[in-house]
DNA sequence: ATAGGGTTAG
């Protein structure tokens, strides 16, 4: 045992009973409640720090409101606690909850801080609510919110906001740190500059293991496996060390890309030359890998002989995708029967079931599934797509008529039809057939809102030659793919889709997917 | 005494 250093005697409050029980009792309401009589019984009810620990432990435990009413009964809350607040519940995945406690430390007219910008920057990410993120943008921003800003970027797609700030980055010789430099990578490849992205990476003076990860990871998001693997070698040659991370961007890349061999030398590479033990995203993408390629039966060899214990559900998840992509409806309904057993409340699951059936043409079985799942009350996410024109991002869900161009949007994506049925265009008119995972049925595939968010681009910037770009929640569907194949030729504009998984890059009438999804 | 930022699957 290593000698303890005495830093805790010069603090004293380290060595708190009541301190101790709140650590002790860590995110759990039960204790953290037990903890916090105790500590009102000691007489510390009004200790900041206390008070501050306590109520960051119960949004980590998920009760925010319990640490509201603790920050708000204090006599004198401080810019620190409500600070702190907002980053617990940003991290916790409550972006909802951060913005309030964001809003008493403004209500409060207590000091800001760009400690608060990082966490509200994230929350507002998560709520896709850049704009109101940007509204705050306050005191001189320093590195830290540079970074986390281009992250929130990043994962809304704002390539407007984050090309100003590269701007601003740019302009003002702000110290690119190896933190600032992993973000702008991140941010040009999650926008879908990947050219863009590889240009900062190589303009970079250092480059740690993050900086390589995300640019392997950022070809694969794009179909680039060739080179994902060339970077990957040169990252072997010349970089750091990969850790488990890069490895599940490469399995990944090379499971977008086709590149079976590939992928089986990386998985080996991973164990016998890094010594790292692969986690379940590797697992995963070694039987999506094989089965995209078509390889079922290797997949499932896979599964049987390489995957310790018990698959978990992400590896039966792919492989059901394999059997749906390759239509083995037989290995599809087993694999599905399984997955439900496993996680009987999860809807997609069942829709994948349902889509099976509906593919294998059991339509008696389609309605059962979907049955089951209206009496227990599991609904299907939400489907939506957003398209960013001039700095404002405009959502659209399916049938959406919410936009106040909306007659104009329908009349445009109407001609627009028009012209690419006349192209070639067929629509796949079994709605089943297109229905992806979780994709709701209910509106007719013809305003999907990816078709709406298209010709909304397309009639906004007609003349101009710049790609239109859509960010996609969910996975693109089949016939929104098809349609937008021919937009692309019919507008001659280059369309860039990011869905849920992956870019799709779509030119000339063809796809960069190569249907390979 | 309590505090920030960049990477990964389906």
């Amino acid at each position: 045992m290593a000698f303890e250093p005495s830093s805790s005697s010069v603090n004293p409050h380290h060595r708190s009973p009541e301190y101790n029980a709140l650590l002790l009792a860590g995110p759990r309401l039960g204790p953290l409640k037990q903890a916090h009589a105790r500590l009102v019984v000691a007489g510390h009810g009004r200790s900041l720090p206390l008070t501050t620990k306590l109520a960051t432990l119960a949004v980590a435990a998920g009760a925010s409101s319990y640490a509201h009413l603790l920050a708000a009964s204090h006599p004198a809350p401080d810019s620190f606690l409500y600070c702190t607040l907002t980053r617990a519940a940003a991290h916790r995945g409550l972006p909802a909850a951060a913005l309030a406690f964001y809003r008493c430390l403004l209500a409060a007219a207590l000091p800001f801080s760009s400690f608060a910008f990082t966490a509200v920057a994230k929350a507002c990410a998560d709520m896709s609510a850049l704009r109101a993120g940007m509204a705050m943008a306050g005191e001189a921003p320093d590195s830290a919110t540079f970074v986390a800003t281009l992250s929130a970027c990043a994962q809304a797609g704002a390539l407007d906001l984050g090309r100003e700030l590269e701007r601003r980055i740019v302009s003002e010789r702000m110290d690119m740190s190896v933190f600032l430099g992993a973000a702008l990578v991140n941010m040009y490849v999650r926008c879908g500059l990947v050219n863009k992205a590889r240009e900062w990476f190589d303009m970079l003076q250092e480059r740690n293991v993050v900086t390589w990860t995300s640019m392997i990871a950022g070809y694969g998001m794009h179909g680039h496996g060739h080179d994902a693997i060339k970077l990957f070698h040169l990252m072997r040659r010349e970089g750091p060390p990969p850790n488990d991370v890069t490895f599940v961007a490469v399995l990944s890349a090379c499971a977008h890309a086709g590149l079976v061999s590939e992928g089986r030398d990386a998985f080996a590479t991973m164990k016998t030359v890094y010594g790292l033990v692969p986690r379940a995203e590797h697992y995963c993408s070694m039987v999506d890998m094989y089965g995209r390629a078509g390889l079922l039966d290797d997949a499932m060899q896979f599964i049987r002989d390489s995957i310790p214990g018990e698959p978990g559900p992400e590896v039966w998840t792919a492989m059901l995708g394999a059997c749906k992509m390759h239509k083995n409806f037989n290995l599809g309904v087993e694999v599905a029967e399984r997955l439900i057993a496993l996680e009987p409340e999860n809807p997609s699951h069942r829709v994948l079931l349902s889509n099976i059936y509906a593919l294998s043409g059991k339509m008696n079985h389609v309605e059962k599934v979907r049955n089951v799942m209206i009496k227990r009350r599991l609904k299907k996410q939400i489907g939506y797509s957003l398209i960013e024109i001039g700095g404002i991002a405009h959502l659209f869900r399916m049938g959406e008529t919410s936009h106040p161009q909306t007659r104009d949007i329908y009349q445009y994506l109407e001609e627009l039809i028009c012209r690419i049925t006349d192209a070639g265009y067929v629509a796949e008119t079994d709605s089943v057939l297109h229905e992806l995972e979780e994709e709701e049925r209910e509106f007719t595939l013809r305003y999907h809102g990816e078709k709406l968010a298209v010709a909304f681009g397309l009639m906004m910037s007609t003349g101009s030659t710049d790609p239109i770009r859509i960010i996609k929640n969910l996975r693109i569907c089949g016939d929104c793919h098809l349609a937008i194949k021919y937009m692309s030729a019919v507008e001659n504009r280059e369309i860039i889709v990011r869905d849920k998984h992956r870019f799709h890059h779509f030119k000339d009438g063809k796809c960069s997917c190569q249907e390979y999804w």
